[in-house]
DNA sequence: CCGGTTCTTTACGCAATCCTTACGCCCGTT
DNA sequence: AACGGGCGTAAGGATTGCGTAAAGAACCGG
């Protein structure tokens, strides 16, 4: 089914979860990449670039959205979520922080593998593009520092800010509506409230463009959304 | 306003689970089609074109699995499997079969959302070059990014010319008639004013046409309606 | 508890878009 | 030749959406 060399990046504190996961996987003919802290799993998935990742929300060392939060402003890879917990509001808010699919434990090997296998399937018709810095005119954008430059010298952004651009450089060239942008930005409840798009697009632009006036890179595509040029 | 709402196909065929479904899909802005056997739904698919399909797999008139086979022949949409199983083997067959989720009922609203706008924020990803492009003359539509260009050159267009075009573009060769476009581009209530369709079509024509007084592509159908060369 | 930062709310002028109105052309019918 | 339906063309007013400013509310670290 898998191709041979498919890398994947478990974050698993935990062992013997961790052990198990992997014979799993290993049967799959998947290449198999551990880390047992978020800190060192950003590490290995900024270098390994593993094509899927498999997460365990109660990691020691950071909160389970926080990370992956973290992640989705860099990557797009696809990150299956594991949790004892079965709150629906901790799975409401792990997939609203960019997880694509929320697995409860105890779950089957079979299983897993059969969202694995979904999950691949998926990203393989989207093209796979990580971009951990991102330039444009003489803005340098490090995902995973979070840091901003102009021409060298250092921009401070708010956290809104940073999202709202991230997004923007996520999809760059193509349209982002109100709606997708509120959504990615402030989170799901906010979709309708349009106008803080302009005031924040007004600091991005202050921030960012070389006469924020004249924008010529964040555009306004009226009635529609923004658009980062690209 | 209206943002492009994504449209969402139901196909399920317990009346009360689909009114439930579409109550919550259309909280969070979705336009919502419905079908209640695989026949039904399998059409509606190809017509309405939907960014995602919420699929029972206990339909009545085919086996679910059948169901997933059959569609993803022809179509990538996301698919979110409805089942009252829980049963392991029965996930595993679905999602191998091509589903991209499956969630048990019975289930909260919460969670099916989340797992909805997961889904679609990651088929919202779809390669750059991978996707639709449409090409007349010197005319390039590229309907992700929402851009057109003319001979290279990026030529603008309001919404409702976009959508306008957007919907000549989908029947391309066939005539539309004044009332589907007018349906199309500015919503239910106007399918009178076919005025409104004199004047934009002229813009179009003046932004896109080589010679607008003699237009090669946007052709008038008199009495009809229009149609786009192809 | 305080000061600073960030987020939210409110308000207003301007620009893009949309809608309205008007008129002229072509063409088949009377 | 006059008429009317359907369409194209033009221009201006109405509406909506955007940019901008500023101030109050919530948050956070000390």
């Amino acid at each position: 089914m898998n191709a041979p060399s498919l890398r994947v990046l478990i974050i698993e504190d935990d062992p013997v979860i961790r052990r198990f996961v992997r014979s799993a996987l290993e049967a799959e003919a998947c290449e198999v990449f551990e880390a047992d802290t978020a800190a060192r799993g950003e590490i290995e998935a900024g270098t390994r670039q593993p094509a899927l990742l498999i997460l365990d929300l109660g990691l020691p060392d950071r909160d389970g959205q926080d990370v992956i939060r973290g992640l989705r402003t860099w990557s797009q890879v696809p990150i299956i979520v594991l949790s004892a917990r079965t709150n629906e509001d901790e799975k409401v808010r792990a997939l609203d922080a960019g997880a694509d699919d929320y697995l409860v434990k105890p779950f089957g090997v079979p299983e897993l593998l059969a969202r694995v296998r979904a999950q691949l399937r998926r990203s393989a018709l989207i093209g796979h593009e990580a971009q951990p810095v991102f330039c444009f005119g003489q803005i340098e954008v490090n995902m995973i520092e979070r840091r901003i430059t102009r021409a060298g010298e250092e921009v401070h952004l708010t956290p809104i800010e940073f999202r709202l651009l991230a997004a923007l450089i996520r999809s760059h060239g193509r349209v982002m509506t109100h709606r997708q942008l509120l959504t990615e930005a402030w989170g799901p409840g906010y979709a309708e409230r349009s106008h803080y798009l302009r005031i924040y697009m007004k600091q991005l632009r202050e921030k960012l463009e070389r006469n924020p006036a004249q924008p010529e890179f964040l555009l306004t595509e009226t009635g529609v959304g923004y658009r980062l040029a690209g």
